[in-house]
DNA sequence: CTGTGTGAACCCATTCACAGCC
DNA sequence: GGCTGTGAATGGGTTCACACAG
């Protein structure tokens, strides 16, 4: 089964839905109903039921969306059901912050293979993975990895990139504040924290 | 001068095209076309000239926009002409590389204040600023900080926002992976890491 | 001839209203 | 009565085409 109907905006949301969720479920509810899940994150039911609708009907009407069925189905849908094994290369603050976020687990990630250029943390063990050289990334090939995450300094960030591709990664998350451009067949995520906070002083008032 | 038409779209990618504009700027180019923009940032020429259009014509035909000038006049739109002090509350791993993010500065803003629980890291110094007792969090009021960034542990994230709340904070960043609510005044924009990486799974063949 | 600025057309997403089901 | 699922309406953003300026 393919799904490619559903819309881009609502794929984002996704992964909102699938963390409230999770969260949820310690609440050992059986079900949940949309204005409950809405309110859980703060937006709107009918966006919510639209957007499940467009992967059929997983609600009982008069009782809403089955929490285990659902989360189960979302996580097809992101592919999240096979657990992925990611590469992280850099380990300078940022690096070595989301090698600690707790949030990647949730979700089924494990950051099996980590990289830096620096003599003096290569060899270094971080929770379960040990740093290796970056100059040995071209060898990842075959242990299994398909995702990358770029934490490098921007200068640095378009031969990573390249690097990764070449060893066969399908999709990179790229914190590096610039554009990363490679096969048409690579998804690439840019985040860039800073261009978050540089939009909050619009809505602020003037004081 | 109000900018209130401007579509929030728009402003969400204003902060991008300042980061393209800031740094081709090193190429001492006076003027840049929309071309050329749009290819630095990865974007379409007509979404840049539909954007710009909505804050009044800064463009010579036949040549492109005077990096300075328009420089200047986004900086002014999104409030960034004048400097921010914030303040960031939670020093782990993800505070920690938050703080020694070099993007934030870019932007003209300075964390002016450090807060933790952790009574090893309090009185610490990092950088220029020292970490002080989340407990003196609520005596924040008069020293001009307007925005508040949270990098603290899922369950406390709320009851720091209403801190923030109630010493004057009119904008926070919120890394803490749940719904905030505030005062309609304040403006909260929530990142999740995670989030971003969980949708990446989708847009890659399946393999 | 190059590149901006913008009305119009198009496309997509959100919102609404309500039929249908438990 | 409560809640889902969805066509229809609405609203907004993107894309286009082209008039106009240098």
């Amino acid at each position: 089964m393919r799904y490619h109907k559903i819309p881009d905006e609502t794929v984002r949301r996704l992964p909102l839905y699938l963390r409230g969720l999770l969260f949820s479920s310690q609440d050992l509810q059986e079900n949940i109903s949309s204005r409950k899940l809405a309110e859980v994150l703060g937006v709107n039911p009918w966006q919510i039921r639209k957007d499940f609708s467009y992967f059929g009907g997983f609600g009982t009407p008069g009782v809403g969306y089955n929490v285990e069925k659902l989360t189960k189905q979302i996580k097809k849908i992101l592919k999240l059901d096979i657990g992925h094994r990611a590469t992280l290369v850099g380990v300078g603050n940022l690096g070595a912050a989301i090698l600690a976020y707790p949030g990647f687990k949730i979700y089924g990630f494990d950051i099996a293979a980590v990289f830096d250029n620096n003599s003096k943390k290569i060899g270094q063990k971080i929770g379960d993975v040990t740093i290796e050289d970056v100059a040995k990334l071209p060898m990842l090939k075959g242990r299994q990895i398909d995702l990358g995450i770029i934490a490098v300094p921007r200068g640095s960030a378009q031969e990573i990139a390249n690097i990764l591709v070449d060893v066969g990664i399908k999709g990179i998350l790229n914190f590096s504040p610039c554009r990363i451009d490679v096969s048409k067949k690579v998804k690439v995520i840019t985040i860039d924290i800073a261009m978050d906070l540089a939009r909050l002083p619009y809505y602020m008032p003037s004081s």
